[in-house]
RNA sequence: UGGGAUGUCGCCAAGUUGGUUAAGGCACGGGGUUUUGAUCCCCGCAUUCGCAGGUUCGAAUCCUGCCAUCCCAGCCA
């Protein structure tokens, strides 16, 4: 199986509904939109909903827009606007029109209009604080806004004049006419427009008022002809209002809203306003810091876009609310990375093995395959000589019975080398293992007839003398709880895991390692998958790590040392 | 205590116009292959569908009641 390839999608409630509607000839197509907002970066959850929309709409013969829902000029950012572009075009997505509410702004004004002359939107001019009073609570209704009965030219005038920017903030706003009485909160009258003195990044200074989310998204919808508006389930609540607005107004189409549960992973948090917090607070380096879940710092860990839509088709869309455990995402970019990824050999703490029987000043290049399942990636040449690297953890002075690594007096197989023996254990001052005389068996070489001698372990390990010194940066989970978000009492940035990142500055790499580029994704064979960071040089390698491989050795250690 | 929604194996999730033994994936356990303790390959893994009643020859699917969890009182989206 090809790493691109998706895996057989599970039906979902959303596709079984449109496939009757289809079945029954209500539609031809289906015609969906992404909606971020900008006022921020997509993160994983967004993904998800891009996923959904996009899939739709491509099983059912239809298209998806992309469209910015950039009704509140207060928080939103041509760079978000860019970014959202960028990371939906990474994750490998086409929209068919780029559009913007704000696009929209002449015909929602008009449609507010139609709304004021048919007796449905008022203008009420009482405070923000009074309208929230009058609202009622959860258990009781609402009482009417003295300006609720105005008259239908006064309204209008006003309107008119909101819109001509003859009031303050906060002077009046447009409310539709539905009912302060309903058990459902968002029918009690909702605030359509509202008064707001402020540049838009779109509009500039063309408007001071702006719709509100409920009056521009079904609106929008409509006009794009959207037949299937995905949202979260937040949102129920308003489909009451998106429909009542949607059959009150001239629209072209008549699109419906369907929710599904948004996306939840442990240990991490997954909402706009916090994951800004992190950002503007400094606890993290920018929105694509490798620790953050957005689609940017996903990329900069080193995700592929494969991973991330096999990720959110495997997790299933539903209405039921559920928490996918990170390293779900993790090991979906194992199973894509497992098959492409190039092997090479890194390593991250070094400690020096000499060959004692190895010529001084000779070097030997070994044929390494560049993967073991699949020839087709052909071969490259390791150099070896008398001094080389391993890793610290791959030699224990006091080996456990399972170890099957380097100890004393022990052997052990170099991948793509011969056999060594550790023949003398020398030890600083201090009593630390500083290094390893080692003599190797030269019928064991790869590729020699002894070659198929059989040791119990195989590490992995870079010559001295060519390997390429850089820094490498291992991530760990940015929260140290399952739920940051679950204490009210306790801020979620308390939660932080202040490990969160490693930095080792002195790893090895085998040459050639130094030149890759971000995009050059490979897995350091018994270490995980690494991707050189954008601030990569070929004289100042930088590695992430985006995954570790599945590790049973440290499960079973583990497993040992709890008893 | 109003309204809206959800509850199927440790985590996801099919199935819900009632009809043989409740899909599948992940995780987990066991075995095999292996110059990555990786990958890969076999095998195992819910007499039970939030709980309690009821209807029926027959219910996860229908009815009643209860319980748990989530969302809603922004001129945010």
């Amino acid at each position: 199986m090809s790493s691109t390839e998706q895996p057989s999608a599970p039906t979902n409630f959303i596709r079984n509904r449109i496939r009757q509607e289809v079945a029954e000839g209500r539609y031809q197509r289906v015609i969906t939109r992404f909606p971020p907002e900008p006022n921020g970066y997509l993160h994983i959850g967004h993904a998800k909903s891009i996923v959904l929309n996009f899939a739709m709409a491509e099983e059912f013969a239809g298209y998806t827009n992309l469209r910015f829902d950039d009704t509140n000029p207060e928080r939103e950012e041509q760079r978000y606007i860019d970014a959202i572009r960028e990371d939906v075009a990474w994750l490998g997505y086409r929209w068919e029109n780029e559009c913007y509410a704000s696009d929209y702004f002449e015909t929602l004004y008009e449609y507010a209009l139609h709304l004021i002359d048919q007796g449905l939107a008022y203008v009420d001019s009482q405070d923000a604080e009074t309208i929230r009073i009058q609202r009622g609570t959860l258990t009781e209704p609402g009482t009417d806004s003295p300006f609720r009965a105005r008259s239908g030219e006064e309204n209008r005038d006003l309107y008119e004049r909101m819109r001509a920017g003859e009031f303050p903030d906060g002077a009046h706003v447009l409310r539709a006419r539905i009912d302060m009485a309903s058990p459902n909160i968002n029918l009690r009258d909702p605030v359509i427009y509202r008064i707001r003195h402020q540049a838009h990044p779109r509009t500039g200074d063309a408007w001071c008022i702006y719709p509100s989310y409920d009056f521009a998204h079904g609106q929008s919808d409509a006009i794009e002809h959207i037949t299937h508006s995905l949202c979260t389930l937040e949102f129920e609540d308003h489909r009451p209002l998106y429909d009542w607005l949607v059959e009150h107004l001239p629209v072209p189409s008549r699109p419906h809203q369907i929710e599904f549960a948004r996306l939840n992973i442990d240990f991490t948090v997954l909402s706009k306003r916090r994951l800004t917090r992190l950002v503007e607070e400094g606890h993290v380096d920018g929105w694509d810091d490798p620790r953050m879940p957005t689609l940017a710092g996903l990329r900069r860990r080193g995700f592929t876009p494969e991973s991330i839509r096999n990720f959110c088709t495997e997790i299933g869309v539903t209405k039921s609310e559920s928490v996918i455990p990170f390293g779900v995402l993790e090991r979906n970019l194992r199973d894509d990375l497992n098959v492409r990824a190039p092997r090479r050999m890194a390593v991250l703490r070094p400690l020096k093995v000499v060959l004692t029987n190895f010529p001084e000043g000779e070097v030997e290049w070994l044929e390494a395959a560049n993967h073991p399942q699949d020839p087709g990636q052909g071969n490259r040449q390791v150099p070896i000589s008398r001094e080389i690297w391993i890793e610290q953890d791959d030699f224990l002075e006091q080996a456990p019975r399972k170890f099957f690594r380097l100890k004393p007096g022990g052997e052990v197989r170099l991948r793509n080398a011969f056999i060594i023996r550790c023949d003398e254990v020398i030890k600083d001052a201090a009593g630390n293992v500083v290094e390893l005389r080692c003599s190797f068996d030269p019928e064991s070489r790869s590729g020699q007839p002894g070659a198929d001698r059989k040791v119990k372990g195989t590490i992995h390990w870079v010559s001295a003398e060519h390997g390429v010194k850089a820094e490498v940066r291992l991530y760990d989970r940015l929260f140290r709880v399952p739920n940051p978000s679950a204490d009210k009492e306790v801020d979620f940035v308390d939660h932080i895991n202040p490990d969160s990142l490693e930095t080792l500055n002195e790893a090895w790499l085998e040459p050639g390692l130094e030149k890759a580029a971000p995009d050059d994704f490979c897995q350091f064979e018994r270490l995980g998958y690494f991707v050189p960071d954008p601030a990569s040089r070929p004289d100042q390698p930088i590695f992430n790590r985006a995954v570790t491989l599945r590790d049973t050795w440290a499960r079973l250690e583990q497993a040992l040392k709890s008893g």
